[in-house]
RNA sequence: GGCCAGGUAGCUCAGUUGGUAGAGCAGCGGACUGAAAAUCCGCGUGUCGGCGGUUCGAUUCCGCCCCUGGCCA
């Protein structure tokens, strides 16, 4: 697995590695997921995807709901195919939950009532977030916090199943779809965010605006999951009046910063299992390289 | 050249009736089990433009100088 912060070039180096390799590419990308919003989404180019089998991406509309247990069940399934196709299958990401759901699993959720979780979503609504957490907490002891999003999802489950999360977490533990080998590409902090401040406004310069004007124009609410990126949202800020065209890129640099530095913190922290970090500042063949190299004596152990 | 308003954290600005200063943003660190590009938590020493003066003590008062903006010549 070849996962990173955003604009570290982690498409670039799966590319070179497949001048040496038969892999197809798995994106572990919770927004390339969505159709559409190419750029939006820095997906790869027609180019780089007429070079290497890519899985993962355009799988729902921008208005329809994925999720990380989905994520896992369709990549298992992407990776028995490649396998069986007698390819490498490498999977390259930056949503580090996508990839514990793939590697690690996540706890085996019983079914919940369609109707029912509606409803509890609706009441959750009702609530401002300080009385949500609090519930969150009643219900689950070891709830640790992470305000509105996360105590939905406590409060959810708990209503739902009449069990806590912790309680699933630990009771339906499930095992992860493969052992993972991780290449982390990280690149100094500096280099990072000229990357970032000449992806924002390239994307701007490739059409953001206009392709986000053509998404909104099917109708889609402005809360649609699929518009709930960086740079779509700034570039809908534009489109409803609410910021200057001057301004968007610069918004998209700084709130992809601030991204790509929550990722790092995941990937420090949260990957288990062998993790090679790389500097991904030389060239993308000679990353590749250096990836090969460790990996040829990672199989001779 | 004269007058006026400013010069305080990377940026925008508060503030100190004289006891060496604090917000927002940015930045940095952290958390993370089906919405995760989400959602949260923590972190503020900076010649208070420079040099003198008054004072026990000056970023604060006074003088000169420098810089920026405006008005007048």
């Amino acid at each position: 697995m070849i996962v990173g912060p955003t604009a570290v070039g982690k498409s670039a180096v799966a590319l070179a590695l497949a001048a040496s390799w038969p892999l197809e590419s798995i994106s572990a990308d919770s927004r390339q997921i969505y159709r559409r919003l190419d750029i939006g989404t820095a997906k790869p180019t027609p180019k780089q995807r007429a070079a290497v089998v890519h899985h993962g991406l355009n799988q729902v509309d921008p208005g329809q709901r994925y999720s990380a247990g989905r994520f896992a069940a369709d990549a298992a399934r992407w990776i028995k195919e490649i396998r069986a196709r007698g390819r490498m299958p490498v999977v390259v990401g930056g949503t580090g939950l996508y990839i514990r759901a793939l590697a690690d699993g996540l706890f085996l959720e019983p079914p919940l009532d369609a109707a029912r979780r509606r409803a509890v979503a609706t009441w959750a609504a009702t609530l401002d977030s300080r009385e949500l957490v609090r519930f969150a907490s009643r219900f689950d002891p070891t709830f640790s916090g992470g305000g509105r999003q996360r105590a939905s999802r406590g409060v959810e489950i708990a209503l739902l199943t009449g069990r806590p999360l912790s309680f699933w977490q630990r009771a339906a533990k499930t095992r992860g779809a493969i052992d993972p080998w991780y290449v982390v590409l990280t690149v100094p902090r500096q280099v990072l965010h000229q990357r970032i401040e000449r992806r924002a406004h390239e994307m701007v310069e490739r059409g953001l605006i206009q392709e986000v004007a053509a998404v909104l124009a099917e109708g889609l609410s402005p809360k649609a999951p699929g518009l709930d990126a960086i740079g779509i949202r700034e570039a809908v800020e534009y489109l409803h009046g609410h910021r200057s065209r001057e301004s968007v890129a610069e918004a998209v640099a700084t709130n992809t910063r601030q991204y790509a530095k929550r990722q790092e913190t995941w990937f420090r922290h949260q990957l288990a299992g062998e993790v090679l970090v790389l500097d991904a500042t030389p060239s993308p063949a000679a990353v590749a390289d250096q990836i090969i190299h460790a990996w040829t004596h990672a199989e001779q152990r």
